[in-house]
DNA sequence: GGTCAACCTTGACCCAGATCAAGGTCCGGT
DNA sequence: ACCGGACCTTGATCTGGGTCAAGGTTGACC
């Protein structure tokens, strides 16, 4: 892993485009010079493994752009995805040698490694650093929380409308914006990738898109780009409760 | 919520039985002192609610005995569980004002509280106790992805094994002892619960138990007390890989 | 020691989503 | 422009677990 493909550009912080969403976001001056001297970006293609469940892995990092997967196989081959990484998304974790998730870019993915090691030595003495991850560990976990009720309630017309809001929420909107109407968005995920995170087949999935094409409350332009007429609509398709008031 | 039952003994840390396991595990003495200073002790009856999703929520803490759970419900009924917090285990999330999960006690509970608003700033200059928070945030999510394993992909026998291991191995084997063969515990969930954990009907999990039994993987002493001869046995039928490595 | 309520079990039947199978579409490479 | 492979769709059928229904157990409280 990690060879080849690898991209050895160096970018300045101060342009970066995750800069104040990703673990860095509330560093000042200098723990941004102390970051940059043990950080390096690598590039992967979509499809690529950037590493495997049980393998030893030497840094931790930020997602700077594309999509990457954390999934969990069993021996027979059955396959749950338990995270969807995007920009300015943490992978790995500090004080832990080995990842416990295969690693899959979705797309063309830019990370930005730290090496493991002194990074967790910053986190020990830089409260910037270590409370924005809390923060976002925090945030993850009520994200897994919610894929849970997903996984164990949700029927599959209903996850597939969690889903695509999840991704307009993320995709378009630019940033963190109010969801309006005619929201348009590429899926970053195949069908079958689709299915390993909601917890069904690909011909489900397949089915359930078609089913919400067929009811008006999609548009398909090819197969991955999704224009969403009314995002209530979509949203009423979910399941969840009360339209969500955090969105007026 | 949080009134008439609520004791106001006041304990010793030092003879506290989550002392080296809670969020304050790592804190030094004078760390303690500041603890002590803003933390009350609550009792909850089996049954009650400790807070409903939604609710403001004026502490954080830890949970000292008994069992709690965490859950959310859709708008029709159907419900998942989200969160089973044992002995030492963590509730309330620093730097949020509501819950977002029901929390409730399925066993008496002992809750040791800290007052929000001064956890927090405690949080910001005592590394030992936000690292361990960290820590123990980052143990969570990992709990979170094998549960959306099992939500997403297990079969309801798999599911119904998987639980009983996960209890098995925090009730029985005192302190994270191997398991031994033998072992016996309680159930600390009725039926109805189990299934709101494991994304099934009551009648499913009553069902799957008694497959257990009948094909003798597991014994039952009453409702509620299970006695598992052979641990191996048990974890067989967890579909999980290779009897997990970290158990030799 | 009888009653009631909460909890659990079991049976019969049904259905959402899995499985099996057969194409269709799109795109990159030659 | 054709070919091959990756990806997607749709149909037919099957089945694990849900739903509906009828008791059984247990234990707290008169």
């Amino acid at each position: 892993m990690l060879d080849g493909t690898m991209s050895l550009a160096k970018t300045e912080c101060s342009t970066c485009p995750i800069r104040h969403r990703a673990v860095c976001a509330r560093c000042g001056p200098e723990e941004l010079v102390q970051l940059d001297a043990i950080k390096s970006y690598r590039s992967f293609k979509a499809g690529e493994t950037i590493a495997w469940a049980g393998e030893s892995l030497d840094f931790v990092g930020s997602v700077v752009s594309g999509v990457a997967t954390l999934s969990q196989t069993m021996e027979d081959g059955r396959r749950q995805m338990v995270g969807l990484l995007l920009a300015s998304d943490f992978v790995g974790r500090p004080n832990r040698e080995t990842i416990t998730y295969d690693v899959t870019a979705t797309t063309d993915v830019v990370l930005c490694c730290f090496r493991r090691k002194p990074f967790q030595l910053l986190l020990v003495d830089s409260p910037n650093l270590s409370e924005r991850l809390l923060e976002m560990t925090l945030d993850e976990l009520d994200a897994a929380r919610e894929w849970m009720l997903l996984l164990g309630r949700k029927t599959a017309r209903e996850k597939l409308a969690s889903f695509l809001c999840i991704i307009a929420r993320r995709e378009a909107g630019p940033n963190a914006e109010i969801p309006h109407d005619n929201i348009a968005f590429d899926l970053p995920l195949t069908r079958e990738a689709m299915a390993d995170y909601l917890g069904l087949t690909l011909e489900t999935v397949s089915r359930q898109v078609s089913g919400l094409k067929r009811d008006g409350v999609v548009r398909l332009e090819g197969k991955r780009r999704v224009v969403v007429p009314e995002f209530d609509r979509l949203m009423a398709e979910t399941g969840d409760e009360g339209h969500e008031l955090a969105w007026a």
